[in-house]
Parts: C-alpha cells; structure tokens; sequence
DNA sequence: CAAATGTCAGGGTCACTGAGATCC
DNA sequence: CGGATCTCAGTGTCCCTGACATTT
C-alpha cells in the first residue's frame, strides 16, 4: 500500500512542520502497536500500568490525569487490565466514591516485559538519527509539549 | 479539562520518543484544526487543494497517492470541494475509468487564505522555539519520515 | 485475463461529550 | 448545595478493509 506516488507531496506539506509531526506520530504509531501486539497489549495499557510503577497505587481520576487518558476509557481499560490480573481495583474506604488501582506482581513482570518491547520500537522509530541527534529531537519536543501545557494551565484557571 | 496533575507524567513516558512524537501532533492538531476551522475546512482539504495547485490536475487515485489520503475517502472529499467551487470534476476522455480532478480560480484564491491561517498556526505551534531550532526540528522530523518511506518501498517491492 | 479506477458500506481506534448515580 | 468520582452511552474523526461495476 504506496502512499507516494513517483511524485512527492507539495513542498508545503513537505516542510510543514504539523504535518511532518503527525507523519512521524504515525510512524511511530504502527511500530509500537505492533511491537505491543506481541503481548497483546495497547499503548494505554503500558502507560497505565508504568504510571502505576512510578507513583504507585492511586484513583482513576488521578490515573486519567496522569495519564492523559480520559475518565471515559479509563473504566474499561482498568476492566481489562483486572481481568489479566495485572492489576487490582478495590474500594476506598476513606472516600467511598473512589476505586484504588494497584499493580500486582504480574503486573510488574509484565511491565519489564513491555519496557523491553517498547525499547526496541524505539530504536526502530529513531533508526536514521544518531544519538546526539535523537537526544535533540527529545528536547526540542519536551520544550513544545511543556510550552502547550504551560499555556493551558494559564489560560485556564478552571 | 486538565490532561496533568500536580504530578507530571512517569518519567517513562515523559521522554519515550514516540509518545513525545504524538503529543506534539495532537497540539500540533489542535492548533490548525481550529484556525481552518475559521475558513470551514479540514486539513485534508487544504492538502488537497495544495497538492492540486503544485502539480496541477490529476485522477482521484494519483491525488491520493500524493497526499496519503485513502482513495474511499477521496470521493467525499472531492464532492465537498466541488459543491463549494473550489475544484472541478470532469470525466478524463483518453481514460473513462478517471475523473480529472482541476482547482478553480476561487479555489485557488481560497488556497492563499489558507495559506495564511496555516502559517499562523505552525508560529503557535513552534511558539517556544526559535529559528535555528525549529529548522532543526524540521530536518530531523523529515529524516524520520524519509528513511521509513524508503524502508517501506524496499521492502514492499509489491 | 489481470490490474486500475471510482464508488459505497462499514469497521476499529482514539479523543471527547453528556448524563446519571453516588459520595464528599 | 457545589463538586468530585465512576460508569455508561454515544459522537466525530481518521485510517483502513472489502466489495462492486467499469474500463484499460
């Protein structure tokens, strides 16, 4: 399935710079999710359950927001990850209206699995760039992705 | 509707590439999906009309394997930009499988509008990033995305 | 015959909205 | 009461598959 002709895109899609960004997300995208897939598992699973490693036990809502996964998907995501017994949904019981999330050991093993998983996609995403290049490329996308959340907070005393 | 917490993400996922990759797109997104909103478009009708523009007419097909628009998509795109006269659909004579797609003289008065709504938004975009760095970024994005377009081509000698 | 084109129907994923029930 | 939490139903977009008739 070509996605380019014998003609390249127009030069103004081609230095486009949100439209190579989203050329690059979606690179990235299908070398993860098949990298991934090797566990039967998706992006949001792995992120769910790092999240987890890193800051341990904590609500849903907390989750989402750490996450950036919305409350919504929240619900059958945990439902999924329980079901493999990676991690465990109990009740509160100093605030009644939440669950508290917490990665089992199974969990945790598979993490280690999926980090390794997630290293080689990375290498493959990053393929054409050296490592002082591919440190650069972080940095520049940590300044933009800080930037945009900095702005939002400001611009939204919510 | 904040995405973080007091707590910023997992340090994981705070320089994984990849998801550093999608979160800028999806600012990226955002950012230009609502500046051509200003002008009722999308972004695949701008790219489009840029691509009609630099390499002039052509069939359904070959403006889908120049923009990476799917060819099933292609036809509601096509049927929206032509209600609004900004392009033209005609049957091609040497090849009655084709329609020749050509942009019109309001299209292409639309395309410059656009243009200007689209450099807006990519300065929002690269806000926290000056020249140097946003070229920078530029040429390292469209390493990425040439070397797995050519990966793809040789391996897929379909 | 094989291959390409335009068209239509539909699936799968992801970000998101809205509403309801419960609890603080 | 306002506000947060969990849950469910559903929307819109984008990418993609499969099929069909027509034409080369």
């Amino acid at each position: 399935m070509p996605t380019t002709d014998g003609t390249p895109p127009p030069q103004r899609m081609r230095t486009l710079p949100s439209r190579l960004t989203n050329q690059a997300a979606q690179i990235a995208n299908r070398i993860v999710d098949q990298a991934l897939a090797q566990a039967d598992v998706r992006r949001y699973h792995y992120f769910l359950l790092a999240t987890l490693e890193e800051y341990g036990p904590a609500s849903q809502a907390t989750l989402g927001r750490r996450t950036g996964i919305d409350r919504s998907d929240m619900v059958a995501i945990v439902n999924d990850l329980a079901e493999r017994q990676l991690l465990q949904r109990t009740p509160d019981p100093q605030d009644r209206r939440r669950n508290i999330i917490t990665i089992t050991p199974a969990g945790r093993t598979q993490l280690t699995h999926l980090d390794r998983l997630l290293a080689t996609a990375q290498d493959e995403y990053l393929a054409p760039l050296p490592p002082t290049d591919r440190q650069h490329l972080i940095d520049l996308l940590i300044r933009i992705t800080d930037h945009h959340d900095d702005s939002r907070k400001h611009t939204t005393p919510s």
